[in-house]
DNA sequence: ATGTTTATTATCACTTGTGACAACTTATGC
DNA sequence: GCATAAGTTGTCACAAGTGATAATAAACAT
């Protein structure tokens, strides 16, 4: 038929590019010439692949959300057989983050503190958050049978929470004795389901 | 000696036109013009009384924090007398949020998304944070004095977190029932004091 | 009234962002 | 090779943002 079509990969490179854009420029101020150049590319090839600057913020709200989701999904499966609930501890707070997770925070930050002029964003933002909460306490409840199914919720949602806020504060100047706070209020928490 | 100056009234509305600039456009888009414009002057005077981008950003951030340490500081003053804690689950999550403090939420959160690109706002954020749990612990410990002040500090950042990232997400899309999730989830974490 | 300090207005020069479109090039199937 | 569908480049027109500075107007003290 036709010339074989690279739209996937651009588009891949281009999510990339915007996504290292935003963390150095904020959303709104990462320009679709900065993108372009971050991805290697002129900015018409930006807008024939990816389309405006509507649709850039909108695409790139899934491929965060989306990637978020598939790296804790991933842990959650690797701890499948944990019959202790520890591994979520190391998970969230010990380890570090892989870096390809860690290079899109600014971008999911960037994203939520914006979500509210974006309406697709925000629709998104908030199924990933309770994607989260929802997968959390299903995980949970397997290992608390006994703990009603409110409560597993409760704690999830708390967990997913502490998370969150932590997760907002990396990068800035916080005092680096929080990690092991938040390690013992995640087990705090985590022990009121008995 | 000289004409009366209007520095300090200026700077007050330049600041609360930034804030509505910034919950409108964003931080990275809400321009000179655009606060100029929201303060009903001419964008000279915006330079002439705040100075450049840089020092308007720097000089937000003082704003916006200020004004959040200044609520939540009378918050917890005029429940001082109340024993037992469930104020806090009342002040955070039932009665609703002051305007003036509602109005500034995306300005908070679009400051805390792009501190890591201002160093002045970076501390700022940070130390707002800090202040939120070392104060909330400071009162949990007066309520519950045979607790730890360890115990009391992994409480108040849990409380503080569960509440940012509530907050955070507040004008997104979230499922309503999650309020009360939330609200017996502090009350959860607050009866581990004992 | 005069000098002084501040407010206010009016511009200039420069850079950047955006959307749209036309022209050209390349790979593939038949 | 040729038609086809896609990639790629170049460019135009328009709008906007920023920093800087000069010039004018207003209020106050003496």
């Amino acid at each position: 038929m036709a010339r074989p079509s690279l739209k996937a990969q651009r588009q891949q490179s281009i999510m990339a590019a915007f996504v290292r854009a935003i963390a150095e420029f904020g959303l709104d101020a990462a320009s679709l010439d900065e993108i372009a150049k971050q991805a290697g590319m002129q900015r018409s090839l930006v807008r024939h692949f990816a389309g405006n600057r509507e649709d850039l913020v909108n695409q790139v709200a899934d491929y965060v959300a989306g990637a978020f989701e598939l790296i804790w999904h991933q842990q959650a499966q690797a701890h499948a057989q944990d019959k202790s609930d520890n591994w979520l501890v190391k998970v969230l707070f010990s380890s570090a983050p892989e870096a390809q997770y860690q290079a899109m925070l600014p971008a999911f930050y960037a994203l939520l503190s914006a979500a509210h002029r974006y309406p697709y964003v925000s629709q998104r933002m908030s199924q990933c958050f309770e994607l989260y909460v929802a997968d959390l306490a299903r995980a949970l409840h397997l290992r608390h049978p006994q703990a009603l199914q409110d409560d597993c919720q409760q704690v999830a949602l708390g967990v997913i929470s502490i998370y969150f806020a932590w997760d907002s504060f990396r990068g800035l100047k916080l005092d680096p004795a929080l990690v092991r706070s938040n390690q013992k209020l995640v087990t705090r928490l985590l022990a009121t389901l008995g």
